[in-house]
DNA sequence: TATTGTTATACTCTATAACTATA
DNA sequence: TATAGTTATAGAGTATAACAATA
């Protein structure tokens, strides 16, 4: 190996800033942070009111007041009032501005990732997979949570 | 497989988010922020002035001053006056509290990861060290940095 | 009374530009 | 003049507590 190998841990950290790297830098290109990416990417596929978004971002319900404000303000996502049933509610969906951002978001993460990920053989790719979603499965389970029921059918970046 | 597979692209992606979320949780437990506990792991076993401080840590020079003014402020680090040299020039420097914590959080750290990492066989944990530790290192190649003579003697924690 | 979402307030984190002190 | 670091200022992001409107 041409560099020597990192331990599991280290390897699992500096790797998370890498990635994380990544989508700021993506972001920092249409003057997205990586929450208003992640808000989007929660957004793609569905709409929801403020209190189901906070839950899912792992925001309080009054940071995503905020975040919802600021988005709205450039006029990347609306609040509509929810058609029938409760008037207090709300619902948060995408602009079409918005969907388009998240899309190119999405693909433009999606290219710098895949650059990165090319450098590894075809079963190196296959193992960090298998690997990498054993571990996301198990930190979901350790929070009591149903990935697949809520968030993996969203973009790759609508979830925490 | 008990799940269906990620894609490597939504992998990468989301645990990232998974390991970003424990150093975030764990650095709750200590009042600390993500930034704050990169900022300790980073001087851990090094004393550095502010402008290299913040090329490590990836930001502007009156940002670090604020990060290093916080952390003096609640007694984790110290500026002191380099010996000799440039009267200009500062050296930051943990405290016996800032190297304590500093070694909590990390051994925290490793613990939550251990505990997902456990998850996988033998084999599946050396693949992963070994595709990520690939990734870390093509990312860094890609930013012309060079990661053995900067960054790895330091902590986990200790990189972007 | 309970719930949904906003507002008031406060703090961390970040950046750019202007500044001070030293080189 | 140039460099090391701070200060002034502004804004995003976060939380807790209090609030208004509706259920």
């Amino acid at each position: 190996m041409r560099h020597p190998k990192l331990e599991i841990i280290d390897a699992l950290v500096q790797s998370s800033f890498v990635v994380q790297q990544i989508l700021t830098e993506v972001g920092e290109q249409h003057d997205l942070s990586v929450i208003q990416i992640r808000l989007l990417g929660v957004l793609r596929d569905r709409q929801l009111r403020m209190a189901p978004l906070a839950a899912i971002l792992g925001l309080s319900k009054s940071s995503t007041t905020g975040l919802v404000d600021r988005a709205e303000r450039r006029a990347l996502v609306q609040r509509v009032s929810v058609p029938v049933g409760d008037e207090r509610a709300v619902h948060v969906t995408l602009s079409d501005e918005g969907r388009r951002l998240a899309q190119q978001g999405t693909a433009e993460i999606a290219e710098r990732l895949n650059a990165l990920a090319g450098q590894l053989s075809d079963s190196g790719r296959q193992h960090l997979a298998r690997a990498l979603t054993q571990l996301v499965y198990a930190a979901a389970d350790s929070r009591g949570l149903d990935l697949r029921a809520n968030l993996i059918k969203s973009t790759s970046v609508a979830v925490a």
